[in-house]
DNA sequence: TTATAATTGAGAAAGTTTCTCAATTAAGTA
DNA sequence: TACTTAATTGAGAAACTTTCTCAATTATAA
């Protein structure tokens, strides 16, 4: 069995057994992959990355391993307009993404200020609103220039 | 040329004339079919109802057309957790969705509370906010019993 | 009415995701 | 530590989705 520094940072195992999953050395490097990496990345870069720890990974692994990751809460989703077929560290369960449109960082936020709004709509629509995705798209403090 | 009632009502072949596109059949069908239904609906869904208006419609056409209307923002994707490949029609350029979780319903709600917020958030982060994406999922009135 | 550039349909091609199944392995138990 | 068992994996096939190509058609402007 492989182990990866983010493994134990976050407690994988334990999240993993608590939901009846095995630890695998594919579930850890693909979860390491993705905390190592600041950018949101694509199946493919996953695919790559997780090849360079565990060679003989298949792509169906990686799919599964996406899933069940995302599942428990350790990884999301990234929407984009076009497609959401990208994935991210998520720190938070709660935890929305504001995303750097020219590099591609992603910096998680964990409060969500809407509740009183969205008690209000629901007033107003009728509509009982359960859950919500938010994500912003904007440009992070160096590509914005604001570092230099 | 065919002519649907949402056609005019929304202008569509204006918008489509300001943008130097055509207004065909194709175009206007599939916005038809989207302006009708109070559901989001996907890329099959959307051909087989356009077929039931223009029958030789191809599948390459309704990628094409789906691209087309939402880059002028008459239509718009809404995202699911596990994939964004499903269309629905925006009443507003600016309109984020209310998903009703169990009949698939849409309701636009246009207003976008959350600009002081952004602004606060831009300053902590450092991010330069330029665009969100929100949208909320719930009940609707019929399927959460409120109208019975 | 004509000219022209955009658009379409059809099917091929490319790309993505899921499935199947034998082999492997994590993890609990003795 | 060794054994047992059910979960997981890799590989390739299959299914599904999306894009591309190109000749034919057509919306539009002159």
């Amino acid at each position: 069995m492989a182990h990866f520094p983010c493994a134990k940072e976050i407690d994988a195992k334990g999240v993993l057994k608590e939901k009846g999953l095995k630890s695998t050395p594919q579930r850890l490097a693909v979860l390491h992959v993705l905390h190592e990496s600041t950018k949101y990345l694509s199946i493919n870069n996953i695919l790559d990355k997780t090849k360079e720890i565990l060679p003989n990974t298949g792509l169906a692994t990686i799919y599964r391993t996406l899933d069940v990751l995302a599942d428990i809460g350790l990884i999301s989703r990234v929407h984009f307009e076009d497609g959401c077929h990208t994935y991210a560290y998520s720190s938070d369960s709660h935890g929305h993404h504001i995303v750097c449109t020219k590099c591609n960082k992603i910096m998680d936020f964990a409060e969500c200020p809407f509740e009183d709004y969205l008690e209000n709509l629901s007033k107003r629509t009728g509509f009982k609103i359960n859950n919500h995705f938010l994500q912003l798209f904007g440009e992070c403090n160096e590509c914005a220039g604001n570092a230099n």
